[in-house]
DNA sequence: TATTGTTATACTCTATAACTATA
DNA sequence: TATAGTTATAGAGTATAACAATA
């Protein structure tokens, strides 16, 4: 039963960090809640509408693509287009060259639901946003992304420890 | 194949805060995705990790505490303890007032997993914020809890839209 | 009658391995 | 021989509903 992370009398900085770090933390599981959320009320999961997200912004592409895109394995990729197909969001269709691909297409009921997501996107965006003055915001960004870049460079196999 | 988030001719303000949320998401996922890699490493699922956190920090509880904690169902409980049990990380007990409850609590091995995350967290909070001006870290955690004091906002039943 | 935890059932996401059809 | 997508199988997380024991 040791307290939450940082009580003890450490460096000041090492609480900030930690502080820090908490929030972090606690925004992924919120934006995530909020965002599953968001989902289920169009009837999508997480998991279908990053595969629908990025047909609709980055176009027509096969089932291979799309499983590197989305990091998970070519089986995956073919349940979750079974979903999608089956609410009638996507289509599979014959790859104009190889015959052995898919070219996974959006159907107009999909293509409206990826806009519909890309409004709400917009939407929180300002919600989330609109009250942040520009400096705040500029500073936030530039933090943020140092923080990506440190996460990023701890995914590479060389720089585990 | 309209282009990623916002790229039209908006409000300068808008793209900031479609840049902003964009990099919210990013980091959502890459967190998430790390966390897995560090708790894959150790045995443990995020969600039992989880489970084995709160009592770790919060001391001995009953499932039905842990249920509201995490946000899930009675019966999902069930399972995560099972796992945790099986793997010899947590216990059932009896509830000293109350037979029809259990009382969860940790094992050695449970104390120590719990531990080694802890020190975990502490190394990767050094690693994401040690570099970060302390000025800079401070403006970064304010306008981090605006935004989830927004995200919270929007959970509440009233403020749907 | 309400609460605690369970059994029963089901859906989704995820993975590996073996297979088919093409390249 | 290698690649694209599938079937087969499995594990984990999640949910609802029905039930037993206890309050």
């Amino acid at each position: 039963m040791k307290r939450i992370p940082n009580v003890g009398g450490e460096d000041p900085s090492e609480a900030a960090a930690d502080a820090a770090l908490a929030r972090l933390f606690e925004l992924a599981v919120v934006l995530f809640r909020q965002m599953q959320r968001d989902l289920a009320g169009r009837g999508l999961t997480r998991a279908r509408a990053t595969l629908l997200w990025y047909v609709y912004h980055q176009g027509p592409m096969t089932q291979r693509q799309l499983s590197r895109l989305l990091g998970v394995t070519p089986r995956n990729v073919t349940g979750l287009l079974d979903g999608l197909q089956a609410a009638g969001l996507a289509r599979r269709g014959p790859h104009p060259t190889d015959r052995r691909a898919t070219l996974v297409t959006l159907t107009e009921q999909g293509d409206a639901a990826a806009a519909a997501m890309h409004a709400g996107y917009r939407q929180g965006a300002d919600r989330l946003f609109g009250d942040v003055p520009a400096a705040d915001l500029t500073s936030f960004v530039t933090t943020l992304d140092h923080v990506l870049a440190c996460l990023h460079d701890m995914e590479r196999p060389a720089n585990q420890a």
